[in-house]
DNA sequence: CAGAGACGATACCCGTCCGGTATCGCCGCC
DNA sequence: GGCGGCGATACCGGACGGGTATCGTCTCTG
């Protein structure tokens, strides 16, 4: 199977549309319909239902999507590690972290590991929740600093580097925040300070309440307004005071902060760089 | 990058040798030179150095061996499932595990799965140490059962389901077998019965002075012989004695069974089989 | 020191296969 | 019943993969 092939699977499966998956192919469509057929030939099997008004996906076209999509995401990382390994005085390890979640931690990592005789340049990606996990699949980045239980760390080998407790920040003066400590059912029903709406994978808002927002200072700010309330790692809290307060939250999950990377890419870089982690 | 590129470029990288390599892929030497450069010219990167007597690995040769193994892997993984979801009546899934190294915990798991109303059916696949990573990474194999910390589940998804000591396994009649429990250091130092030594992963085997064994018959037999001694889980001793006695080891590390499995490939069929065994 | 041998690169040729255009067959819908 | 949308088929040209023959270079040897 070639990877040709299966970017062809991959775009008709997803669009189950021959003429549209043609055309973000940037081919025509007689090509890939044949190139489809082929594909089922070699594999002896039925991947796609057609009828002349709608294209469906048989249970095995299912499975090649789902494995295809990890195996074309493979194949793209073999490539990107491999041009970065070879561009001189280039950053020889990519970090990738969600922007404003890590607080101090990150800088004093990274201070750690420069610290070290044989440090290489580490780049760092600040990113959105959820996307780490697909940079460090698809090779962009090599290796990550994840918060579990919201991040998975499915499929990559890691080591715990913190482990906390969650605190609810809330708009300064709010009759809450003069309490030494708080429940979860105190926070999640307050009336007018809804839960923010974070978006998904692919961009859009689950419904509800609150309000949407991208990022830390957007949350911050609408916090500040009293518009919203959060609950939040202690060391994601704001410290000089916006005119937000945080109290820590009792039977709030704990969060273990984690440093995460691909299993089979044990480079001497990686493993400085965790070795680093682990002595923080 | 296709993956004909990729198997042509692994061939190479693994014999450094451009003649080798074209028989090992049933090929002449030239179109092989050919692509190599091709590959080279695509990715902008010299992957390989040659000279007219040598050929050696770059530092980006280097990681796209280690890459693209486990690129191809997932792409043969994907051909394989894709093939056997096809199949109607075939197994549904394939475990695999240790030979002999389960006890009863495979069976009670095969009957606990059977009796649920949409079980599937599965395959059982017996294979040597260290094979299993490989069967679930390249998709001969859905799901297996590890034994931590000897096997590595690294890039694999997991549940725990037993952890238990560790026995030494000597000759029927042994002084030690008197004794209610051990320590390691009474094991491995016993003189003219050493621990046996097992193949790697290509075949051979470590220097040292045990016996050379390959399955846990012929280790069975070498300790009733007298010829070896071995510390293995509790679950893996004998039960019906064959000459041979089983003593606890106080300071074993203790051995860890988990059911695994590829992080992406959540079906319903592996999920049901995972919640079996979760309420063994 | 010259020649043989090993090895990767180059030159050149042929067949296959990929991708394009034109068109067909089928089906739902005004 | 004709029109339009959609996937399949037919056919063609060009690119590319793979084969054989040969070269350039380095090393070892008689």
């Amino acid at each position: 199977m070639e990877t040709r092939e299966l970017r062809y699977f991959i775009a008709v499966a997803e669009e189950l549309h021959f003429g549209r998956a043609a055309e973000r192919l940037g081919m025509a469509q007689p090509p890939l319909s044949r190139a489809i057929q082929q594909l089922e030939r070699r594999l002896g099997v039925t991947l796609l239902e057609r009828t002349s008004r709608a294209v469906t996906l048989t249970e095995a076209g299912a499975v090649l999507l789902r494995e295809g999509r990890a195996a074309l995401d493979a194949v793209d990382a073999a490539d990107r590690r491999t041009r970065r390994a070879a561009v001189a005085g280039a950053p020889a390890l990519v970090l990738v972290t969600k922007a404003g979640a890590t607080g101090e931690l990150l800088p004093k990592l990274l201070d750690a590991y420069a610290a070290e005789p044989e440090a290489v340049a580490v780049d760092v990606i600040l990113c959105g929740p959820g996307e780490q996990e697909r940079l460090l699949r698809d090779g962009r980045a090599d290796v990550a600093l994840l918060h579990l239980p919201f991040d998975s760390a499915t499929g990559f080998d890691t080591e715990d580097l913190r482990t906390e407790g969650q605190v609810a920040v809330l708009p300064a003066g709010h009759p809450l925040t003069a309490r030494p400590h708080l429940r979860m059912s105190d926070v999640t029903t307050l009336p007018g300070l809804p839960m923010p709406r974070w978006p998904r994978l692919d961009g859009t808002y689950p419904d509800g309440p609150g309000p949407q927002v991208r990022d830390q200072t957007q949350l911050l700010q609408l916090i500040a307004l009293g518009r919203a309330a959060a609950i939040m790692p202690e060391s994601a809290r704001p410290h000089r005071g916006e005119d937000v307060a945080a109290v820590p939250v009792l039977d709030a999950p704990p969060v273990t902060t984690v440093i995460a990377w691909p299993p089979h890419s044990r480079s001497r870089a990686l493993a400085g760089l965790v070795r680093a982690a682990t002595r923080l």
